[in-house]
This record gives structure tokens, sequence and C-alpha cells, in this order.
DNA sequence: TATTTAAGTCAAGATGGCTGACATAAATCG
DNA sequence: CGATTTATGTCAGCCATCTTGACTTAAATA
């Protein structure tokens, strides 16, 4: 019952064999898990996939992408961050935050300064640019949470702001929970 | 004050001037919106970065990524989805699909059927295969999601529904609430 | 002085998006 | 019927973001 169309056609057998019985087609929609789960799982994808959504565009216009709001947000919430800070919040290599950086530094959004005790250190400030940025960013973002906790019964902050951090994984709990604390 | 430091330099003028005012390194951290919407913009960052870090590591053992999960979701959840349909649910491009649809059919979790209305259509199932891959991807999300609900009071899973769900987009939320709703 | 550490860079590669152009087959319109 | 539109698939080229590995510089430290 497989189709293929189009162009040229492409290897069939690559990989390991695999039992036909494997390769049956299932009719059915998945269930195994229950509802609730299913339904918070979907539904932490599409929340999260517009909440994202305009500072996408705005950051469009810079030609920034989501690794410099990345920066950008973190500078902004805590200047005088070291580099090595910063990489170990965004989890990502030192080569990769490179060019996000560079491009943020060389357009005047964020600025360098050495450190005072140890001076190996390259400490990450934002500039009034750069705050300036980093607000027009917070604003939909900002704006979208205040809608969404209007629609919900008074005291429910509370509850949402634990469920999320219920979800962060329990050995980055302590430390995710005091950086969105002050 | 500003510091550079390793290979070569870059030019450091590239685009229209900028005030040298706008350059002016901030010190204080942001507090300009409410701490509130600051933590829930902050936690839903932390709280999906974690989300999605169990899935990745199984999908990495067959090389796939992302980009396949989203699509294994949504082709287990909804059976006989046509192309269309799934593009659409996903906001890309049939190219930027192209390839993970590809491999996903060519390594046997994936098979299509012809439509039986309309011919032109090509019918997305997963195969038993594919079936038994997304089980093992929501196995962690949904342990999660329970161990998450755990922590908190009886009926709060509800008001987590509900704030998810109005986090999307207004123009979008009736069409996740019947995505997510069956 | 020798080693380690913080930061920056270069190179090569994978992935996952995008646009534009084109091919094929089926449906539909006139 | 023929012409057009629609659903799908492909190719080519581009760009961004992440990876690993190797190397440099400058400063701290043993």
């Amino acid at each position: 019952m497989s189709v293929r169309r189009g162009g040229s056609a492409r290897s069939e057998t690559d990989a390991p064999e695999i039992l036909p019985e494997q390769l049956e087609v299932v009719h059915e929609p998945l269930d195994a898990f229950s509802v609730d789960e299913m339904q918070l799982i979907e539904r932490l994808f599409f929340a999260y996939r517009d909440f994202v959504h305009e500072p996408d565009e705005i950051l469009a216009r810079d030609r920034f992408g989501r690794s410099h709001h990345r920066v950008l947000h973190f500078v902004n919430r805590h200047p005088g961050m070291s580099v090595a800070e910063l990489l170990d919040i965004l989890r990502i290599t030192k080569q990769s935050l490179a060019p996000a950086l560079r491009q943020l530094i060389d357009k005047g959004y964020i600025a360098q300064e050495v450190g005072k005790e140890d001076r190996r250190q390259r400490l990450l400030y934002p500039t009034r640019r750069g705050r300036e940025l980093m607000l027009a960013l917070c604003e939909p973002q900002s704006r979208r949470m205040t809608a969404a906790l209007e629609m919900l019964p008074d005291g429910d902050r509370e509850t949402v702001l634990k469920f999320l951090l219920a979800v962060v994984s329990e050995q980055d709990r302590d430390r995710v929970r005091h950086l969105t604390d002050h």
C-alpha cells in the first residue's frame, strides 16, 4: 500500500532488517497514556510555540534569532554575569554562544567589562539599547501571561508557577527557583 | 571599557549609526514588568527545556531530531492525516517536512496510504514500530506531567490545562482545544 | 616558573528551517 | 474532452543554530 511519487528513487533498505510485523499499519489513534497527560503534553507544546512567536518577529528585524533572545534575556535579568555562567544557564557550548554574543556586542546591545576580582572574566551587561530591545521582547510575552491569568480565578497564578517549576527536572529545580525568584 | 581578545578582529561599524547614549552600560537588573509575569515567562522557558530533553535523547538513537518527534506525535494521535493537514499543524513548509517524513517512512516508522475519496492525498499512519517509538517518547513526558501534578493539590490539573490553552494565541485556541480534546 | 582557568577563535559537520522552481498525478472546471 | 487547479514530492541553494575538536591569549594560581 506504500506509495512513492515525484523525482528519483532512494534506497529503502538501509539499516538492520525490520520484522515485517513491525511494519504493519496502525489505524487506531494512540490512547495508551491517560487523556489528561496527553492534553498537558500537547497544550504545553502549543503554548510554547505561540509564546515565542511574537518575540521571533521582533528579533527578525535585526536578523536575530532565538539564541540572541536568550542571551539578551539573561544578561538583562542578571547584569554582570560572566560568560561561563551564561553558558551554564543556556546549556550550550561556547562555540554556539559565540556568534550570537558577537553580533549582540557588535550591534551595541551588549557590553563587556573586565571582572574586578578576576580580570580574565568578561562580565556581560546590556546597553541602553539592549535594555530597550529586551523590554520590547518582554512586552508581548508579558501581555500574553497577564491575559492568560485574567482568564483564571484569583490565586491560580501560584498554582501555575508551582506546576511549571515541578515540570523542571528535579536536579535543576532549586537553581531555576533561585533564578526566577528575585 | 569594551574588550576584545583572541584571534583576528572584525568590523565594528557595520550598520546605521547608533547614538552614543544608546551604548551606555546598564548595571541594574530589569524589573520593568511585574515579577509575576517575569517568573511565568522564565519558568515556562525552563519547563519546556527540560520537558523535551528526555525525548531528544531517545530520538538521537535513530539519529532523529525534534522535527521527527513532532511528525511522529501527530501522526500517532491522528492517524490518517493528510500531508497538508500535518503541515498546517506544524506550521512549516513541505520542503522542511520532507526530510523528516522521508526518513520516518524509510526507516519503517510511518506508512502512507492513498486517500479513498481523493486519490491525490497520501494519508499518514504510524506502523507498529512507529507506535512503539511514540510510546517510548511519551513515557518520560507523561511521567513528568504526572509527577508535576502530584506535587499540587487535587483539581489543579484543570487550572493548568486552562492556563496553557489561554497562552495559545486566540485565533488558534479553538483549533488547539479541539486537537487536544479527544 | 609551570599549570590551570576564562574567554575567544577557527574548522568541519549535522540539523532544520527557508525560498524558488519544477514534476507528477488526480480532481475539477469550462 | 482539454485546461486548470490541487496535493504531493523533489532538487538546489541559502541561512541559522547547534555540535566536537583543536588552538590561542591572558590572567590566576599552585
